[in-house]
DNA sequence: CTCGTCCGTCGAAGCGCTTCGACGGACGAG
DNA sequence: CTCGTCCGTCGAAGCGCTTCGACGGACGAG
């Protein structure tokens, strides 16, 4: 179709020559840095279209000092939310194209070491840390660096940071006000696997501060206990928890794998939902539908686009807020409701 | 620590200067291009240590036109299996990471243009091709832009292309075969969604007509049926399947959100497991350990190796067989059985 | 002892872009 | 009509690397 050899790189000359003028004058038409003629720009553009041409990443991010990537740092360990991991990432993939810049894939077993070599090598001019932890060793070695950066989630200490995040406290004051409001004296919250906490992960220890808070200044009975995944797992910790606490009514769950056998269990321990016990989730919308449970949704997407426009703001030299924190809010379906007692 | 001012770029100049050697002997140590004398070369490690020396891949990339980077293409649609692909994404970084290469993440909805873009602009090297369709418009394009890439799955026609897979078809021989040597004589497929099978996605095409193959030579009925996502479409599929077909005791399962629901449907509809009805499941295999069921693992981690391995043999100009399939083994655990007919 | 070979290193060129300074020419002000 | 301004374009330099050819010098063969 272009008459090209395939694989053969197509040059900014190429272009101009193409076009009829210098190569100096066909970036800036693709950049816009300096006025240009509407004809000259439509005879460039032409040219462009006509040849295929696409700037060739590596010299313009050696000429110009950006690569136009961005880092996507992904935890991927034990407890993390699957589904919501990988909404979050394709909304950061498709809202870093809407600003020109691709998104390069990082694990986080590769350490500090990664950020080091990323930083150093001019691969991407930004990172996005998932999965913070309170004390995170990342997170100095960010501002040593002077690498800009986006966390989700937060640290202790987010000075001189960006921070976005559901407001996991406010949500779990939700969940607890709901159900208060429904006249439940005594609930419980489910929560993320143990390892979750230990390392301690904002998200599981905010929850949790949040429901503490609500349930003392509502008068309720607050109980909460961490989670293992998998539905055997699931059945004895839900069970433990009831033996535990058999006047529990109210029940809060923030644990992906845990939402369909808690569902399921309920009923086999003679709780009938939302009749005796009722339910309610911090997690992926659809997740919740599928259901029909009363949840917070987790909106990774928000996060997603969130994220990615303050660190585009970041780059661009312009001052965000440290923190950043997304207001949740409860859908009610058919899980929860009023208690007899 | 270093002593530089943190987030300027230290070049190769200033390796060679540190070190008292010329900036080409600096990248011949660090290619291993040419014959170095062991004390310059350790000389030179040296001073590539003291001074934290990365070197400028945009650079790296102009002059060697390579980009030491792979684009990974993922789906992310309905009826994708979500943790699978997760596994699958870090296996494929850190194999990456071992060959030197970083992975840049790109959504299919970015469609063929972004596979122009992404050669056109040399961002990578090559391409992982992710949830291939029986007939994907992806694949003459790849062929057309000359761009090295490995599919997982496989499209109809594989000429000229390397893909890997998990076998299958033969996973879907496999369960019916366990099946029916356990005594089963009327087994069922519960499958991926219906707009799985309506794209023409690979597995799910494959595992049926290995359960097909298999039933027909065995002797066994076999039914099939796509199963929809959540838990509640999961029962009504289940109870119309065993509605329609009373006398089915062996049941095949692929599709990871069915596993849960069809464990815990079964009972309620008067089937206990495994002694009225043995479950049969292809998925990841921590799944099916969680509930005791035997199953084919998808090797999540295995194909995002291969694929890697593959492609860097792609791009070194070795040549590679154009199929990879991956021998599936079943393991046999608490859902399968015998039966009493 | 001499010559050829080859090992180890160097310097220069070039990869494809961006950006800076310069400079025609059009146009408006006086 | 002249001069100054500014718009639109150009050419050159430079970003940091790799790679090629060249060339000392050591060393072995004769």
């Amino acid at each position: 179709m272009s008459g090209r050899t395939p694989g053969e790189q197509v040059t900014i000359a190429d272009v101009a020559r193409h076009a009829g003028v210098a190569a100096s004058t066909v970036s800036y038409v693709l950049s816009g840095k300096r006025t240009i003629s509407a004809t000259t720009r439509s005879r460039v553009l032409a040219s462009v279209r006509a040849l295929g041409y696409h700037p060739h990443a590596g010299a313009r991010a050696l000429a110009s000092r950006k690569a136009n990537v961005i880092a996507l740092v992904l935890p991927l360990r034990t407890g993390m939310q699957v589904p919501v991991v990988m909404r979050f990432a394709t909304a950061v993939v498709t809202t870093a194209r809407r600003h020109d810049h691709d998104v390069l894939l990082v694990t986080a077993d590769e350490g500090p070491a990664g950020l080091h070599r990323i930083a150093g090598s001019a691969l991407v001019d930004g990172v996005l840390l998932m999965d913070v932890e309170l004390e995170d060793s990342r997170v100095p070695l960010l501002r040593e660096l002077a690498l800009p950066g986006v966390l989700i989630g937060h640290p202790a200490d987010s000075t001189g940071l960006a921070c976005v995040d559901l407001d996991f406290r406010r949500a779990g004051e939700l969940c607890v006000e709901h159900l208060a409001a429904a006249g439940h004296r005594r609930v419980a919250l489910l929560g993320a696997p143990a390892a979750v906490y230990d390392r301690g992960t904002g998200f599981a220890h905010r929850t949790r501060a949040g429901v503490r808070a609500a349930a003392g200044r509502l008068g309720v009975d607050a109980v909460t206990r961490p989670c293992e995944e998998g539905p055997a797992a699931v059945r004895h910790d839900l069970e433990a928890l009831l033996a535990d606490h058999p006047d529990v009514t109210g029940l809060v769950v923030q644990n992906e794998s845990a939402v369909g056998p808690v569902l399921a269990t309920l009923p086999l321990l003679g709780r009938r939902v939302p009749r005796d016990v009722s339910v309610v989730a911090i997690c992926p919308d659809e997740l919740a539908e599928q259901s029909g449970l009363t949840c917070v949704p987790v909106p990774a997407e928000e996060v997603g686009r969130q994220a990615v426009a303050l660190l585009m703001r970041r780059l661009n030299g312009e001052p965000v807020p440290e923190v950043t924190l997304l207001e949740p809010h409860l859908t009610v379906r058919d899980t929860s409701g009023g208690t007899g007692r």
